[in-house]
DNA sequence: TTACTTTTGTTAACAGTGTTATTAATTTTA
DNA sequence: TAAAATTAATAACACTGTTAACAAAAGTAA
């Protein structure tokens, strides 16, 4: 009765027909271009049959999501045994993690709910130039004041900036809703741990 | 010659009623839901008219965007006016930062491109704590050999993870394409600072 | 006021999107 | 071979952004 295996190893060859028409297309114009009717052309099938092995667009996006947590953990654990020290370790570790962002950006983006409309849009906004301004003259007035005059004040805006940014869509991305007061501890303990080396221990 | 005038602050009107129906519909179901259609139907007019006033649906967005910037820049600028000590200020401006960000949920998803999407997607993914738990274990094996024994680990964890992920978006917001080598400096910088709070100086 | 021009608004359509009910073809089972 | 079950395709629904073609209103000049 070989007949029931066959079938299964058959729908499971055609499932992942399905996922690698779509991740062509995906890589080829990015995850927002992707479409049902683009995935049925190239696998040269009709529409409805790709509702057979995927209940809806989100559960073929969810697949991506899933490959690229597990792409991610895999790198990250595979560069943590290559070092002994803690310490190291999460330095090597992030480094893999900007690595792994760029290389695979789309993975990234799906990840994280990274749409691309704001990057053509935030480049035309002279508005924003504004915060960036209130920002670095912040810092640079630190900076006057600490130990560490001649440090780059614009790399030290990028990481204020970044810690900030970080702090808030991570917690937008876990919790809808607004996040309780205990939250804002770890937005204390990132931010003085930045001034504390901003002004020099 | 009042005719000219009035017709200017007519169309004045009109577009900012379009941008009100808009931002209505924004806060109502998320700026996902927007639609010219629904712009249309809630301002009584034809889909076409709204294409008098913007050049298309991003060009509406874009003006949320801006505001949401100048509104930012304001908050930040008024609460670093409010202190005098440099550290005290870019610690003032963190918390203005982030609770700009949850009592203006809608902007700041506009201005960062945030999409929702991810979060219905994220909080299915197992293979997400596996990433986790990579970060997690390293953080508490190095608080173990640090000073600061007694300190959260998930806090900590969720600092580490918060500073990775802004400074990947914040870089792929601002260029597209891959970042030079001299952005990792940004990650460096930001990453020593983390590990050397984390250790205990 | 009348004739002409310009502006403004509407209808209807195009080209897409995700999703599904219905129907036809195929394949497996009895 | 006939009935049952699976599988695929057609066609449609309800949306989306955008625009060409046309009608109505408003402003201008004689």
């Amino acid at each position: 009765m070989g007949i029931a295996e066959r079938k299964i190893r058959q729908k499971e060859e055609f499932r992942t027909s399905i996922l690698e028409a779509a991740w062509l297309q995906v890589l080829t114009d990015g995850w927002q271009s992707l479409s049902i009717r683009k995935i049925a052309d190239a696998i040269e099938y009709s529409i409805p049959v790709i509702y057979n092995h995927f209940e809806n667009k989100e559960a073929i996006l969810l697949e991506f999501t899933k490959e690229g947590f597990q792409k991610l953990a895999d790198t990250l654990q595979q560069v943590k045994d290559q070092h002994t020290e803690p310490a190291v370790q999460l330095e090597a570790m992030a480094y893999a993690y900007w690595d792994f962002a760029f290389d695979h950006k789309e993975y990234y983006q799906l990840m994280f709910g990274l749409g691309i409309p704001a990057c053509d849009r935030v480049n035309k906004i002279i508005e924003m130039k504004t915060m960036t301004m209130v920002m670095i003259s912040t810092i640079q007035q630190a900076l006057l004041q600490s130990k560490n005059k001649d440090a780059d004040y614009y790399l030290k805006y990028h990481t204020y900036f970044s810690i900030l940014h970080g702090l808030v869509s991570i917690q937008m991305i876990e919790k809808t809703g607004r996040p309780g007061a205990e939250k804002k501890l770890i937005l204390k303990d990132a931010i003085s741990g930045f001034i504390t080396s901003l002004i020099g221990s």
